[in-house]
DNA sequence: TATTTACAGGACCGCTGCGGTCCGATATTG
DNA sequence: CAATATCGGACCGCAGCGGTCCTGTAAATA
């Protein structure tokens, strides 16, 4: 299915949420939750995560909380989904080199690695700051830089 | 990680073997499992889903077997990945309607849909044909169509 | 300094889904 | 009839995921 973790698609929602927030004052787990109506602890543990993989500011104590660490326009969608669930690839060999004793004899892997970082490629374009759509508008710059050419990425 | 699932991966694998084979003769499972160093009930396993699905032709008995059920230049990446697991797709909303609590509200679903569908169009555009590559070439006709205006794929 | 707030790290647990095996039925060949 | 292969589905062990909870630590406030 190539399906997102239940884990990282409440990442990203919380990103947007981080992202639309007009004043940088930090925003705590609790607030976050009720806001997005999703358990205290899970939130907390998404925050947790990506604070630590650095995408997340942290600030500990009363009146802390959590921020962007980096402008939205600077914040990938691969890199959200690598910090919550790893590298992104297809493949098993892709990531774990030697894991798949096929390795070798393997005619279809070059053709992998190459749709694998085609995809990789056309995902890294979109930003955090793409999906944060104000309500309203919407169809005026939808997700900017969707155009790509994944030859390009295809050759790297 | 945005994985294949193994059975997909052995399921594309031997498709390829199947779309390499000279003549059209059938290929029975336990012949593809040798050859392909897997266990034979699960090659059968994988074969036999590949054909309830349409992508395989069958003949039972004695000098049974499978072949493509179709030109290998007229299969795609995401039939087989589908067939072998289901409907293609980053989030839930996607695939299941009101599983999700948050859809009406959640501002992220639209942007999702179109990146699903812009990653869907860029593997839709590559076959099983791009993936047989004669083990000695390799460099001459590279995926054929990996080059996808994504643009395009977000506006269906 | 004491208290409160909130993040940090990690242990823990139930359950679904996946990889993998096996069996009985059916169709084809000779 | 006998041998060969697919077909459909039951079955099982287990890793991984979603989710909870507990203890420690840092910051603010009074």
């Amino acid at each position: 299915m190539i399906r997102l973790s239940r884990i990282t698609d409440y990442g990203i929602v919380l990103m947007v949420r981080l992202a639309q927030n007009p004043d940088d004052e930090a925003r705590n787990a609790r607030n976050l939750a009720s806001e997005a109506d999703l358990p205290v602890p899970v939130v907390s543990k998404v925050l947790k995560t990506l604070a630590r993989e650095g995408l997340l500011s942290s600030q500990r104590g009363s009146k802390g909380g959590y921020t962007l660490a980096r402008n939205a326009e600077d914040i990938s969608v691969p890199e959200m989904i690598t910090a919550l669930e790893g590298p992104i690839s297809l493949t098993e060999c892709s990531v774990h080199p030697g894991a798949c004793s096929q390795e070798l004899s393997c005619d279809v892997r070059e053709p992998w690695q190459r749709i694998n970082s085609a995809v990789h490629g056309a995902l890294s374009k979109i930003t955090l700051a793409d999906l944060t759509t104000p309500e309203l508008a919407g169809s005026i710059v939808p997700l900017s830089a969707l155009r790509v050419d994944l030859e390009s990425a295809g050759l790297e």
